[in-house]
Order: structure tokens, then C-alpha cells, then sequence
DNA sequence: AAAATCTTTTGACCTTTATCAAAAAAAGAT
DNA sequence: ATCTTTTTTTGATAAAGGTCAAAAGATTTT
């Protein structure tokens, strides 16, 4: 729990009595590998912060997933433009290995928001942060081919690789799986 | 002005004294096509609401500029990633057409932020604003081809396909100004 | 209006990825 | 440990976009 405060007291300063009722909100829960978080069609009604675990967010599909992102430990998860927007979501949150989360709900981040000063601070620089990551994504895509895309997940995070079924960092990185072998042998 | 209040009154209700406080830091300014709005290497400095005209975000390359964002009357215009972050700006934002901008300083802002109420709301539903807009362009680019890409901006927003140089657009879809052109020629 | 510059189109050829199909390898279940 | 299922790799072919080069069309400048 000191984990999550000091996380965000990287960035954000909270009064003790803001955190201790920003904190008496967050529940713990305890996922298996697979395990579904977010059903496609529901609304999401959570915002939460992985404290162990790989969580994946992808549209199914007949044949193959379209995977689009991926989440970590010490990251965060939601459908957050389903979270925003009350609309059902169009995609599916499922974790990868098992996953521990602190959840926090639509109604009690209401409540944070209405209640506290630093509610809607926490609110911008969590919305903050989820654009820089996409901008960055958007980038990556114009700037990039697949072949360079694969390479700096590879680098920049290695440990990602060997946990994540590669059909789906192809999917991430938007090619078939049959390329992305192709790109492996080929730098190999 | 009332139309900038009007906007945000769509989602956000301000008292008279935050929307007297926040519109009194706003400044009207032109600018004319072609006009730089932010040098690369830049911090900037600016959000800026459009009342009018077209604004274009680039990477400058020697032979073809890496067109990825647009912005249009009633939208934002802001390297926001170096507002939020204070670090330069390493692309350049460029005025298409004749425009008219209502800005408000980062140091504005701050006071904003800190002296009223709503500042962290508008803070946080402007970065939802955008963090929704760039999680849309990241699912087009993972299931869309640039021909699907090209027919939705077409439908979507014609008047955008006429008023701006189509090697823009054919960078904003991820393309080549040449395969834009065969695309074009296919589907007419 | 003519010259100069920039944008869009066209052509030829090459590279990469998609697709269909199947084999090999790995992971999970009994 | 074996069988079953899923994931990854490999092969062949086709489609799409990239690249280099140049022509045609627009726009801007003088």
C-alpha cells in the first residue's frame, strides 16, 4: 500500500488525509493466468494499478486476436475511454500470468473527485500519462517498420518477450505471426 | 469568448468566477498559412483553443515531413507531451491555413491549476480529450489498411481532403504521397 | 504572362508483409 | 509419459507499399 503511495508521490503530493481517503477505496484482488478482467460489451467500472502481473487488452477475433496493448506491474489497468465515457467497451481485458490489483471504482473515483483536492489532480495526471504513452505509440507506427518495432520492444524491454506469447506482440506490433518469426530469423 | 465557454460548458460547468479568472489569462492571436506556431527544440509554451483555420504537427525530414496530427477550428493546438513535461518539443506545429488561436500560457495555467476549483478538471478532461482521440488513431493503425484509412478520413471529414496537400495526409495515414496517389486512382 | 517552384501522378522494379497450407516445436491435459 | 492442443516456424504465392525517376498539373513568384 506505501508502494502505491510513494508511486505517486513521484509525481503528485497528497495531503494525509487525502490519501487516507483515497487509499480506504482501493480493494485488493488476486487473479489467475487467463483470467478474464474486462468482458467486451460491459462497461468498465474500475481503475486499477497491477502490483504483480501482465495484463493484455485485445479485441477477439475468429482466427487472431488483435492485440493492442499490454500492461505491467507498477502500471495501470482499464478500459479507461470505456471508465470515461460509461459507453460498453469493444475490447477485452484478460491477464496473462497471474496478476494481483488494486481496484478502485467509477463511484468511489467519483466520490475522490468531488470530495478531495487532490481528486482531479490524480485524474489529470493519470489521463496525462495514458496520452503521453499513446502519443509515443503513434509515433512509433508512422516513424517505424515492424522490423525497428520489434527491435526496441526487445531492448527496451526484454522480459517482455519471453512472457508474452510472440502471436501476440505480433498483433501489437501489427504484423501476422508469420512475419514477425520471419523478422526473427532474419536478425538472428 | 462566450463560444469558448459554451464548449467547455459542454462537459465542465464553471462558476463566473473561474470562467472571469480563467478567460482573462486567454490572448486572441493570428496567424498566417504557413506560420510556425512551435519551432522544434522548442518548450512549449501554449495551449491554444482554434476559433479558426488548420494546424498541422510534423517531424520536418529532408525530403518528405512526417505529418502525424492535425487540428482544426473548435479543437486544441499544443505540443502538449513538452508542455506537460517542460522537455523541448522534437516536432514543429505549422499553420495550414489562416488561423486564429485564443492561448493561454503553461505559467497561466499553473495559477489556474492551483487558484481555482476547476482548473485540474479542465486539465484532466482536456488530457481525457486527447488520450481518447490518440487511443482511436492507435486501433486505426492496427485495423485499418492505408486504403481503409484513407476512404474514413474521406467520409469522415471531406472538407479536411480539400483543404489540405494530399502528401500531408498521405503521411498522416502512413503512407507514401505515390501510394496515396494509386489508392486514390483504385477506388475513384 | 512567363518562369520557377511545389504537388500529384505515372511507370518500372524491388522489398516486405499477407495469405493459405502444413510441418515442427512447445505447452497443457489426462 | 503420452496424447492433445496451441504456438511457432517454414514454404510458396500474391498483393501492397516503397523507392527511384520523371512527367504532368497546380500554385506562387517575379
Amino acid at each position: 500500500m506505501d508502494l502505491i503511495r510513494s508511486l505517486f508521490e513521484r509525481t503528485i503530493t497528497l495531503s494525509d488525509e487525502d490519501w487516507e481517503m483515497f487509499s480506504s477505496k482501493l480493494s485488493r484482488q488476486e487473479f489467475a493466468p487467463k483470467a478474464v478482467l474486462l468482458e467486451m460489451g460491459q462497461t468498465e467500472n474500475y481503475l486499477s494499478y497491477i502490483e504483480k502481473g501482465i495484463v493484455r487488452f485485445y479485441i477477439p477475433k475468429e482466427d487472431n486476436d488483435l492485440t493492442f496493448s499490454f500492461s505491467f506491474h507498477n502500471g495501470f489497468v482499464s478500459a479507461y475511454d470505456s471508465f470515461l465515457s460509461r459507453i460498453p467497451s469493444d475490447y477485452r481485458i484478460e491477464t496473462i500470468t497471474e496478476t494481483i490489483l488494486w481496484r478502485l471504482t467509477y463511484q468511489d473515483l467519483q466520490t475522490i473527485y468531488s470530495e478531495t483536492e487532490a481528486g482531479n489532480k490524480i485524474g489529470r495526471f493519470a489521463s496525462e500519462d495514458l496520452f503521453q504513452k499513446k502519443a509515443k505509440r503513434e509515433l512509433s507506427f508512422l516513424n517505424e517498420s515492424p522490423e525497428e518495432r520489434y527491435l526496441k520492444l526487445f531492448t527496451e524491454q526484454p522480459h517482455l518477450i519471453q512472457q508474452i506469447p510472440l502471436k501476440y506482440i505480433a498483433s501489437y506490433i501489427g504484423i501476422t505471426p508469420q512475419a514477425l518469426s520471419r523478422i526473427r530469423k532474419r536478425i538472428s
